[in-house]
Formats: structure tokens, C-alpha cells, sequence
DNA sequence: TGATTTATGTTAACCTTAAAGCAACGCGAA
DNA sequence: TTCGCGTTGCTTTAAGGTTAACATAAATCA
């Protein structure tokens, strides 16, 4: 959850993103907030980023957006309830989360986005921690060996560090994306299936970006 | 589940959250509950927390997120829709259901009830069909050559029926629960681990019952 | 019944963050 | 190269979270 302060300023940005279809820079929150210094507000955004709240671009101007806000008031207000509908206290809001479905992941082919954008999962919140997330379904049986089914959904954290042995989404050459194992040697990263018909490939250090570590997974039998 | 004081604070968390949309300090917390002190504040945190109905991120301020409350009474009682703009805990509009989870359950033991006879699972209900379910922790290596870890938890619907190639839930001789693969050959009932490593056990008809399908599954990395 | 454990309280010291301010620096776009 | 903006380092103060030590009543165990 959050402090008062980063409360404060996650309704103006939500306010101001609402009115102007655009971000307010550093300074024009300072300002809203009412301090003297930005910094101030670096460490709100910092902390708001942090319990995936917002999503911003680095070094980006302007360049924040909001993921999660269950302070409603504005959408309550625009839309006072015209079908009479109860206003829903959503309890459970606070145990789940929705995560957007990207689409799906093999090995050797680039995300194929999913044909329907807005495609959602709602997961119980106890089952990812801190951090953004979203969720990809697994083409392919390359990493059978570590429980990770033709068909299965995964959970990926957002994130660009990995250590050896971290199961993560790589990019490579900026356009293909893989679900493999991670590993550094000394000066090349090896991508490893959990599949023995699947050959270990290696890459230098700046042809691999990490998009995301394994973090859940969820199965539906039929 | 929860003792008197810890439902008390849990309470006024949840009401605290709804209202405030950010998480109230210890000294808060200590006033409302009526403490001199805030550890013992401090004291009935960690209870929520290793009891699963409160996450948090440690050594932050007002870092507390409630992913559990089976109090939902609270908004329901507390309003029964007299001030027209009711609150409502909407959790089955909310497509989400609650399962419980009875326990875990391994190869060639019985099915050890969970210590917290309350727990929930909370998924959403596009991850099961119609039918009754439950959830079960795996215990074992058992099934690990279809992707069931240690760890894992499983959804089960509850049928009494199966076809060779299922993964059921049997209960033999009336008191060992497995998970299994389940094969009925002439005249008797094998059971088969997805696991090298265990051989295939035999049973007559009436010493096996069946008490539920493999419907779902869900992991968690950490 | 006596011993032990558990839940709950209290005080007080201690450590970590949040928050605010100032200023210098860095990066992108025009 | 400038201008608009984001980023960082450093400082100070207050807020807030963590612990240890000690105490008591109730519940449980032996």
C-alpha cells in the first residue's frame, strides 16, 4: 500500500493525466505537492514505481503512466452511477490483480502478440509479490523438464537483472523472445532449455536483454 | 485462524484501506486498537502475516496490503444497503471464487489437513468449469513427469468417475490419499506415478475411491 | 496441580525510511 | 548549444518500523 504522500500524488497525477492526456513534468508536481524541490518527488515517483503503482520510461520527460490506482473518486464522479448500481467496494480488489496477457512465448519465435489487446488475467494477489507484472502462454515443450507445459500460462516479473538459474524472458537481437534459463559465463550468456532436445545457445552480453523473471505459472486441465 | 485481537486489527485495516486507500503507521494502529505501545502492534502484524492475510514489504511505512478476509460480514452488516450508496463486497460478481484448500497431499500418505482449517484459495473463475473444487499442496516428486512439482498447488473438481489417463485424486482403502494416474484394467485399478522412480500400484475396484479430477494448477517462484 | 506455552501489554532504545531542501549534473529535443 | 526536464548526492529532521527485556493472565500439558 502507500503513504500518504505518495497517495497524494498518485490522485494528481491520475487528475492531471485524466485533463491533459499527458504526464506533468517533475516540476508542475512539485508544485501541485507543494514543496520547494523536486527531489522530493523523484523519491514519491520512486516509491509509487516500486509498489507497481505507476510505470514510467527513465530519463523519459513526461513519461509516466499509471497502472493501478484503486482510488476511484474520479471514475465515481464521471460516472455517477447511472444505472443506480451500488458502487462496488471492491474488498476484494485489494486480493486481486489484473494482469495484461501479451500474448505467447516459444522458443526461437518473438512474442506473438495476442489477438485481443485488452485480454486480461485477474490473479489473487498473493501470488506475485512487489513489481509489475504481466502474463505470456507458453508455445512449445523446450522447458518441459522444469514443469513448464505446452499450453501453461506464466507470470513474469518486470525486470532487466537476473542471476544464474533465474528462469527469464530474453530478447535476443531485439526481436526474439525466449523463455529460457539464464545463465553468465565469464563473458557471454548462455540460454539454456530444460529440454534435452534443445541445444544450449550462447550470445554476447549485448545481444540479450532481460525482459522479465518466471514468477508463476497456472495450469488449467480440461 | 485469527485471534481476537489480530481479527481486530485485521478489521481496522481493511476499513482503514477502503477509506483511506493507503496504509495506516503503527501509531495509527495503536490508537485505534487502544495500545500504549506499538509492538505489540508490531507483534499482531507478524501474526496476519505468517498467517497469510496480510502481505507487506519490510521496513517500509505504511507498506501493508490485506490479500485475505474472510470477514466480508463487514461491509455487507455494516450497511445493509440503507444509505443508498451501499457497499458492497461484491466478491462473486467479481469472477473470483473462493476454494478451499483442504491440505496436502502426497504419494502413499494420507492427506494431512492444513493447519489453518480456513484457508482460501481465491482464483479466478475462468480457471474452472462448473462443478465443486478444491485446492491441494503437493507434497513430493511423485507426478513430476506431468509438470507437478513439489510445492504446487492443485485444483481438484470433485467426481467420483474417471477415464483411463486421468490424474485423480484416489483414496485407498478408505484412509491414504494419492495423486495419481489412474487406469482401470480388467478387473483392478492401477495407479501410476508420472515418476520413474515409483512403480505402478494395483488395487481391486472397491479398494480404490475416487474423490476428484486434476482441474487446475497453480506455482509460485520466489 | 505445577510447569510450560501462548497471547497480550508495556517501556525504551535503536535503526531505517520518508520527506524536504539545495545544488550540481546529465540527457534529449529543438 | 540552449532549454526543459529528469537524476543524484548530500544534509537534516521527523516519522515510522524493529527489538529486547520484562510482566501477566489464560490455556495447555504433564
Amino acid at each position: 500500500m502507500l503513504t500518504l504522500k505518495q497517495r497524494e500524488l498518485l490522485d494528481f497525477l491520475q487528475e492531471y493525466e485524466f485533463k491533459n492526456k499527458a504526464s506533468p513534468s517533475f516540476d508542475e508536481m512539485r508544485e501541485a505537492i507543494g514543496l520547494a524541490s523536486k527531489s522530493g518527488i523523484h523519491r514519491l515517483i520512486s516509491g509509487l514505481e516500486e509498489r507497481g503503482f505507476i510505470r514510467r520510461l527513465a530519463n523519459r520527460a513526461r513519461a509516466i503512466e499509471i497502472i493501478k490506482n484503486n482510488h476511484n473518486d474520479l471514475a465515481a464522479k464521471s460516472h455517477p452511477d447511472k444505472d443506480n448500481n451500488v458502487v462496488k467496494a471492491d474488498f476484494s480488489g485489494s486480493a486481486h490483480i489484473e494482469l495484461p496477457m501479451l500474448g505467447r512465448i516459444a522458443a526461437g519465435t518473438p512474442i506473438e502478440a495476442i489477438s485481443d489487446p485488452t485480454a486480461f488475467l485477474s490473479i489473487p494477489s498473493s501470488m506475485v509479490e512487489s513489481g509489475e507484472h504481466y502474463a505470456l502462454e507458453i508455445v512449445g515443450d523446450s522447458m518441459i523438464e522444469a514443469g513448464i507445459h505446452d499450453g501453461d500460462t506464466v507470470i513474469i516479473r518486470k525486470t532487466e537483472q537476473a542471476i544464474n538459474g533465474d528462469i527469464v524472458v530474453a530478447l535476443v537481437d531485439g526481436y526474439e523472445a525466449t523463455l529460457k534459463k539464464f545463465r553468465r559465463d565469464s563473458d557471454r550468456i548462455a540460454l539454456e532449455a530444460a529440454n534435452p532436445n534443445y541445444e544450449t545457445r550462447y550470445f554476447t552480453t549485448n545481444q540479450v536483454s532481460i525482459q522479465g523473471k518466471l514468477s508463476g505459472l497456472i495450469r488449467k486441465y480440461r
